[in-house]
DNA sequence: CACAAAAGGTTGATGCGTCAACTGCGCCTA
DNA sequence: TAGGCGCAGTTGACGCATCAACCTTTTGTG
C-alpha cells in the first residue's frame, strides 16, 4: 500500500524516532512509579504541584492550570485521591473547596520523588547532557507557543474553557 | 513547602517546559483528529501501520511491535475497530487471525492523513526547522536506547513479555 | 428587583488502558 | 504418544479520561 510522502524521508524518520522514544520513556517511567510506589503519573503530578505550593493547598482550578487537565478529569481524579487519603478537600469560602495535601500524600511523594528524579536524570539528562536538554526545553517552548496560537485560530471564538 | 533540588534549576525548567509542550501538542493534535475525522490517535496509529504494510494486512503481534502496545490493549482496540468497520480479522492459518484494513478504514485514513501531517508540519517542523527536528530525532534515539537498556537491567529476568 | 450569563465544580455515561487469569494451538522431550 | 511448556491472543474487572449535562454562586444589566 502506498506510503504518501507526508514529509521528507529523513524528517519523517526523525519524527517517528522521537515518537517511539517518548512512548517508551513514558510507559517505563509511569510503570516504575506504579510498581514501586503505587502512584500513577497523574497522582504524582497532582502531588508535586500541591507539595510545591507555598501553603500546601490549592484550588482545583489552579491545579487545572498547572496540569492542563480538563476540569471534569480533575474532579474525578481528586475524588479518587481523596478516597485513598492522599489529599483532602476543605471548604473555605463556602463555594469552592480547597485541595490540601495530607500527611499521607506528603509521605508518598517524599518517598518516590528522589527515585523518580533519579530515573529521569539517568535516562534523559545523563543521555543528552545539560546542553542538549536545555535546547530541548527551548524547542519545547517554541512548539508550545505554536500550539497555543494554532488553538486560538482554529477554535470557534465562543468556545472558551476547552478546545 | 520545600522544593527539593532534584535537578539544577535550569535543567528542571527545561524539562518542565518540554513536558508542557508535549501535553499541549498531544491533546491538541488528538482532539483535532477526533473532531474533524472521528478517529482517535490510537485508531490512527493502527490504520497508518496497516495502510503502510505491503499487503495491507498484519498479524496483531506485528502491530504490537510497531506500536509498542500491550497485547491486551491491542486485542480490545482491534475488537472495537472491527465493530466500527475500520478493520477486519480474517482467519488464515487456523490459529492466529490476520488484521486487514477495510475499504472504509482505508478511506478514513486517506481522508485524515494529509490534514494530520499538515498539522504536525505546521506545529513542529515549521517551528523547529528540519535541522533541529533531526537533532530531536537523534536525541530521541539515544534516549530510547537508554530506556531499553534500563528496562532490561531492572526487570526481573523471568518476566518476558512486558515490563 | 428580576433575569441572564458566566465561572468553578460535580455527575453519569461511555469508551479506553491495564492487569491478571485463561484458552488454544504447536513444539519439545521423554 | 503423552505430558509439559510457551507463545499469541482473548476475556473480565477495574480504574482512568472524555464528553455533555447539570448545579450553585457570583456578576452584570435592564
Amino acid at each position: 500500500m502506498a506510503n504518501e510522502p507526508w514529509f521528507r524521508d529523513d524528517e519523517q524518520k526523525a519524527w517517528r524516532s522521537y515518537l517511539l522514544m517518548w512512548k517508551l520513556l513514558e510507559t517505563h517511567v509511569s510503570r516504575h512509579l506504579q510498581r514501586e510506589f503505587g502512584l500513577s503519573a497523574s497522582d504524582f503530578e497532582i502531588l508535586v504541584n500541591l507539595s510545591e505550593a507555598p501553603t500546601g493547598r490549592m484550588r482545583a482550578f489552579e491545579l487545572g492550570e498547572a496540569t492542563q487537565w480538563e476540569k471534569s478529569r480533575m474532579s474525578h481524579h481528586l475524588t479518587r485521591m481523596e478516597k485513598r487519603g492522599l489529599i483532602a478537600k476543605v471548604a473555605c469560602d463556602a463555594r469552592y473547596p480547597e485541595i490540601v495535601i495530607t500527611d499521607q500524600g506528603m509521605e508518598a511523594i517524599k518517598a518516590c520523588a528522589p527515585a523518580h528524579a533519579a530515573l529521569i536524570r539517568e535516562l534523559v539528562l545523563d543521555t543528552l547532557g545539560t546542553e542538549r536538554l536545555i535546547e530541548l526545553g527551548e524547542a519545547g517552548a517554541e512548539v508550545a507557543t505554536a500550539v497555543e496560537k494554532h488553538r486560538q485560530t482554529t477554535c470557534p471564538p465562543d468556545v472558551r474553557g476547552e478546545c
